[in-house]
DNA sequence: CTATTAAGTCAATTGTCTTGACTTATTTTT
DNA sequence: AAAAATAAGTCAAGACAATTGACTTAATAG
C-alpha cells in the first residue's frame, strides 16, 4: 500500500515499553505513598517481588530513591521503605503572563527551590524574549547554588501561557497575547535553554500543580477550574491531564453563554463575567500594575456595593460552570484555584455556596464536591514546572508505545 | 506497611500485556485501514516485520483475520494483504429504554446481522427482565442461524439504557427510571445469558457506534452529541469513550442554565428545552406511543407554529452546547446524532447554523464542525452490541495493564 | 524453644520482540 | 536479455524483562 494513504494505527510496544512503564508506576507509587518497601510496591503495582527489587536496585543506582531504616511491622523480616530522593531530578517552570513572566526551579518530589520575576514589556515577543531566557539563566544559577549537580538531572522546562493556541488570533485583542501566540516559542526556548520545552496553558499548569503536589494529589478524575486574569479549567481524567486535539481543552472562558437578566439573545463571553479581568474592568483597575493583588485584597477586605455586586454576577456564573463541568465530567472533585488574592477567594467561594444539585450529590462520594486549591500568583509557574516531571516520569499510556522514528506524517 | 493503608498506584505490565497490546494495535490498524500488508502492518504499528509476521499468524489461525490475493505494487515482491474476518467475533447489544428494549447482533466489523424489538411494560424490572432475556435469546438464536459458530465466538453483551447511574433517584421522576437504576442488571444479565455484561448511558452507546461505524471512525477526539428522549453526549477522548468517576460523563442534559429571555435567574436542565420529551410536553403526544416517531416526522414535514417556536428554541440550546463543547474538549469534530425522526434532525440542523465562533475555528482543520451521525432509534443499540467488541479488541491503556488478583482494595 | 509469618534474594526459565542475513518476486535500467 | 534495484516476507539466533519456586533472613506468637 501507499505509505501516504496509510492511517497510522496506536503504535505497538515492547520490553522497552514494558520497562519503561514498570519504572513510571514505581515511582508514582512512591509519590502517593511516601514511602513503600519492596513488597508494598509489589502489591501497589501488581508486580513480583523479583521484578520490583531488580527495579528498584536499578532506581536507586540512578539516584531517584533511596532506603530508609528498616522497621519492624510485627511478625517477619523487617521491611527496608523506600521514597523518592528529592535530588533525584529537577525541573524548570516557566510562566508567561499579560504583564509579568516567572520561573520556579522545583525537585523530583515538587518542592519548589527558586523562583525568579520579572516584569514583561509591552514589545511582545521581540523584546521578551531576551528577558525571559535571562530570567530562565539566573533560576538555573540559583538552582545550582543550591544543588550542586542539579544540571545533570534537569530533565526538562515547562512554559505556560495563557491560551487558546493556534487560534485565528484577533491582534487588538488584548486577551489573545497575539503577537505571542505567533511566535515560534517552543523552539527558541529549546535553542535558547537546550532543554526539552513543553508547554501548557495556564489552567492546564496549574491542575498540573494540583496534581503533582495540591488537592488533586492522587486523584485521577478532578477538574481544576483556574480563575485568573483570564477562567480555564485543567482536565485531570484518568490520571492524566486531558490537553484535547490543539492542546485548548478546558478554555471555559471563552464559552458563549447568556449573562443574567439579559433581556436580548447576545451571549458574551463567560470570562466577560467572571475573571480577575472583569473585575479590573469594572474597578477600573489597571491590569499591569504590579500592586494589582494588594489593591484587590484591599477592596475585598472591604467590599464597597460594586465590589458585592461583581462577586455577585461572578459567583452566579461560577455556580453555574461548576455543575456544568460536575455534570459533563462526572468527576471526582472540582478544585478552585487560581491567580487571585486570598481575601477574593474566599468571599468568591462564599457566594458560590450552597452549589447547585448535579449528579455530583452521591452517597458514596469521599472527596468534597468544590476544594479551593492554590490561589497564589505562583501556581502556574509551579505547575509550569511540574510538567517535565510528569512527563519524564509518570506513567502514561504514550510512554509505553514505540515512538516512531519515520520522517512523514 | 499495612495492607490497608496502601494507596494503589497504576499497575504495572509485563509481556502478556505487551503482546495482548500488539494484537489489538494490530487489528485496530486493520479496521481502520480496510486492509494492509504485513509490511504496512509493520509501519502502521511501529512494530518489526517479524513481529508482525508472528502476530498475523496468529490472529490468522484464530480466526480473527485472513489474506486475499497477492497484489503488485510496483518494484519488488508482491504484497499480500489482510484483512479482518467479519465473522470472526460477535457480540450482543441490549438498549433497555423507558418504553421499549431492543437488542441487536453485530460481528466483529460492526456490520448488524439480527434485530430484536419488544415493550417494556411499566412495571420495571420486576417484568421487564423477564422480556429482555428472552429477547437476548432469540437474538443469539437468529445470529446462529446465520452464522452457525457465533456462540462460540460471542465476546460479550453490551447494555446500554439512559443515565445517569448510582444517582439518588427520585422515584417519581420518569426520567430517571428509578426502578431500573436500583436494580442489579449487571448481575442478572450476566447470570441470566452466561456471558460478561458492560453497561453504558445511551450516549456513550451512540458514541461508540459511531466511532466503529460511523462518523467517529479513526477520529481520536470526538464529542457525540445524542438528542433522544434526553439529551446527552458522548466523549471520544485519546480514541476512548471517557466514562467519568461514576460512569456519568456527558449527561449534559442535566446541566441547569437560564432559558432564553429568563427574567428570573431560575435555571432549569438543558433537556428540558432540547429533547424529544420536550417536545413531547409541548406537542402532548405520548411518549409511550409506538408510532411517536412517525407522528413527529409529520409534523415536521409541515411544521406548524408550536413546532417552529420549539425547534427555533431547541436549536438556541444547542447551537450554545455545541460552542462549549467544542470550547471544553477542543475536539475535532463535534457529532449529532441521536434517536430523533430524519425530518426532525433535518429542520434542527438548518436552526443550528450558522454554529456560534469559537475556538474550533482554525484554518487547519479537516473535519467539519458538526456532523450528522446516526439518527435512528437503532443507534444506542448498535453502539450497545460495539461495546464488547470495543473492549474486546480495541487498544486501551487499561489492556496492557496487569489486573489484581487481589480481593479487597 | 519452636512454629509461623513476612521480606527479600538467587538462579533458572519463559515469553516476546529484535536483529541481520537471507529468499522470493517484481520492476527498472543498461 | 541480463543485471541492478526495490520491496515483501522468512529464518534462526539473540536480547531483554518479567516470572517462578526454592531459599535465606529476621522478626513475633504461642
Amino acid at each position: 500500500m501507499n505509505d501516504m494513504r496509510l492511517i497510522r494505527a496506536k503504535s505497538g510496544t515492547n520490553q522497552e515499553g514494558t520497562s519503561a512503564h514498570n519504572r513510571r508506576v514505581m515511582i508514582d507509587a512512591l509519590r502517593l505513598n511516601g514511602q513503600l518497601s519492596r513488597a508494598d510496591l509489589a502489591r501497589a503495582t501488581a508486580l513480583t517481588k523479583q521484578t520490583v527489587s531488580n527495579i528498584i536496585e536499578d532506581l536507586e543506582r540512578d539516584g531517584l530513591v533511596e532506603s530508609l531504616e528498616a522497621v519492624r511491622n510485627g511478625r517477619g523480616q523487617p521491611s527496608t521503605p523506600y521514597r523518592l530522593v528529592p535530588e533525584g531530578a529537577f525541573a524548570i517552570g516557566l510562566q508567561i503572563d499579560r504583564h509579568v513572566t516567572r520561573t520556579i526551579a522545583v525537585d523530583l518530589v515538587g518542592r519548589v527551590l527558586a523562583r525568579g520575576e520579572a516584569n514583561l514589556p509591552a514589545g511582545g515577543p521581540a523584546t521578551g524574549v531576551r528577558t525571559i531566557l535571562e530570567l530562565i539563566e539566573k533560576t538555573r544559577r540559583d538552582l545550582t547554588a543550591l544543588a550542586p549537580h542539579s544540571e545533570d538531572r534537569l530533565v526538562g522546562l515547562g512554559a505556560a501561557m495563557p491560551g487558546p493556541f493556534g487560534v485565528e488570533a484577533d491582534a487588538d485583542d488584548p486577551w489573545m497575547m497575539a503577537a505571542w501566540q505567533n511566535f515560534p516559542l517552543l523552539e527558541t526556548l529549546a535553542a535558547g535553554t537546550g532543554l526539552d520545552v513543553g508547554l501548557q496553558n495556564d489552567a492546564a499548569a496549574a491542575a498540573t500543580a494540583e496534581r503533582m503536589v495540591g488537592a488533586a494529589h492522587g486523584v485521577d478524575h478532578a477538574i481544576c477550574i483556574y480563575f485568573g486574569y483570564g477562567l480555564g479549567a485543567g482536565l485531570i481524567l484518568n490520571g492524566e491531564l486531558y490537553r484535547g486535539a490543539n492542546g485548548n481543552a478546558g478554555e471555559i472562558g471563552m464559552i458563549l453563554s447568556l449573562p443574567r437578566g439579559a433581556s436580548s439573545d447576545e451571549r458574551m463571553p463567560l470570562e466577560h463575567r467572571a475573571s480577575i479581568a472583569s473585575l479590573c474592568k469594572l474597578l477600573d483597575l489597571d491590569p499591569a500594575d504590579p500592586d494589582l493583588y494588594a489593591r484587590i485584597d484591599a477592596a475585598a477586605a472591604n467590599p464597597d456595593q460594586g465590589l458585592v455586586r461583581w462577586i455577585d454576577a461572578a459567583a452566579f456564573e461560577m455556580r453555574a460552570a461548576v455543575q456544568a463541568l460536575e455534570t459533563i465530567f462526572d468527576p471526582q472533585t472540582v478544585i478552585l484555584c487560581g491567580g487571585l488574592p486570598s481575601g477574593l477567594a474566599r468571599l468568591l467561594i462564599q457566594a458560590m455556596v450552597p452549589l447547585l444539585p448535579s449528579i455530583a450529590d452521591r452517597r458514596d462520594r469521599t472527596l468534597p464536591r468544590l476544594q479551593v486549591g492554590f490561589t497564589d500568583p505562583w501556581a502556574v509557574a509551579i505547575g509550569a514546572a511540574a510538567e517535565p516531571i510528569s512527563r519524564t516520569f509518570d506513567p502514561r499510556f504514550s510512554a509505553i508505545l514505540k515512538t516512531r522514528v519515520s520522517a512523514a506524517v
